[in-house]
DNA sequence: CTTGTGCGGA
DNA sequence: TCCGCACAAG
């Protein structure tokens, strides 16, 4: 039996808006600990990993351990009828080939329940060592989304950006059909709120090349947090990460690509 | 000779906007109780009745009852013409093949007249029994919408929906390619506005089904009226109430579907 | 946050 | 023609 309260559905619904790109059809796998998904973007490039921790929860019960496969477009299908003040409660019972969406209005005026298939899908759980990383950028989310969108309309989403990081600031690059680009983004702590900071984490200098059209995909998150951080090491994948609040993060992983093609299908 | 003079012209617009995906050709009646038009859909399975009272035009002129055949398609496009704060003027002599549709200005410093010519169609006019519901629901008419257009959203148009009243609520519920929704509406009149509520008049529990795609077709009415009263008995088409304030109503009606046949074309 | 509107794509 | 998306307003 299991059976989670999320009083923030729309939470859910963002989620699923921020993966539903790149992953058609994925495990979502329960425990005690939390609700979470792990997948590779379907030409296995990318790795997202979500996580929502179970004390985001309302009401977080998981009797056993449970994987349930379902189409992520489904899924978004479904969520898009609820509203995003409802509160989602996910139920599956442990021997069940289904899962239940049910979203309730605030006032519990209005009650819908979904019933979906689940799928068997090959699972492929990597463990992700946790790294060093030379370099951790933090900046507002909306601007890492604003300069992948910019670069993107340089080229094409066929180029690559090389994120490079120094103590100084963060420098995007890319180039395209109609020229060249290349964006700084100072340290800046000195803000309003702090989520409007850009603060840069060095140990070593870093410079990495990656396709842009997977940066812009992962920005679909954007409106889950305010900030982004960016981790990244020579020849480890780089780490997109939004935090999602009092719950645990949405991640996505992506090589770097090895030379310095600038064009790459 | 008919002159019908309506200061809130954007209605008129509403409620072509409203039908005209059901139904190309109609006769619009003119008495001198009111405007009115009844049509079958063009595959003959729903009925669209309106009427506007007399009393609700600023001017009504009508020596004899007119019945003018037009293409609702070519209406619409001359309504677009008009802005929605424009006064409509529809004008028409006992004899003559056309109609105008004149539009002003509340400023009266643009004014722009439309001939158009009439056709001959085929009355059909029924007369429709009033009748004693088991149950009727009224309720937003926007919730009407979005539940219509959830559901939808889960199968396809083809399916059908189940709309169950108790004395707790209605139930809508439809089965699909993604799984099974079902949509619970709670009685609700402690709400701030009246048209908020929702509300069952209930003199005994009905369970009908109908073809989906008419019912979202029916919330094309939505902009008309903020509520939206459904009138249901079993072995009786089901009435979609749209009410035109101080003039009238939109009303769609609906024969259930016999079996419990889920899928039709 | 919801609603209405304008725009672009299918 | 219709639908979904993005923007702006209440």
């Amino acid at each position: 039996m299991l059976e989670l309260r999320l009083v923030q559905g729309t939470l859910l619904k963002k989620v699923l808006e921020a993966i539903k790109d790149l992953v058609t059809d994925a495990n979502f796998d329960c425990s005690t600990s939390g609700f979470s998904l792990q997948a590779m973007d379907s030409s296995h490039v990318a790795l997202v990993a979500l996580l929502l921790r179970s004390d985001g929860f309302e009401h977080f019960r998981c009797d056993r351990a449970l994987s349930m496969g379902m189409n992520l477009n489904h899924v978004s299908k479904l969520l898009k009828c609820a509203s995003n003040d409802d509160i989602i409660t996910i139920k599956a019972d442990d021997d069940a080939d289904t899962v239940t969406f049910m979203f309730e209005s605030p006032r519990q005026d209005k009650i819908a329940d979904f019933e979906m298939k689940l799928m068997d899908i090959k699972s492929e759980h990597l463990g992700i060592p946790e790294a060093e990383y030379q370099s951790i950028v933090k900046m507002p989310s909306q601007e890492f989304a604003r300069i992948c969108k910019d670069l993107s309309s340089i080229g094409d989403t066929a180029f690559s950006v090389v994120i490079s990081v120094t103590k100084e600031g963060v420098k995007f690059s890319t180039r395209g059909d109609i020229g060249s680009a290349n964006i700084v983004c100072r340290q800046n702590s000195t803000v309003d709120k702090p989520e409007d900071a850009t603060t840069i984490q060095m140990k070593e200098p870093v410079s990495l090349t990656f396709a842009l059209r997977y940066m812009n995909s992962f920005t679909k998150a954007t409106p889950l947090s305010s900030s982004v951080s960016i981790s990244m090491s020579s020849d480890l994948p780089v780490v997109v990460e939004y935090k999602i609040a009092e719950m645990g993060y949405l991640r996505y992983y992506l090589a770097p690509k090895i030379e310095d093609d600038e064009e790459q299908s």
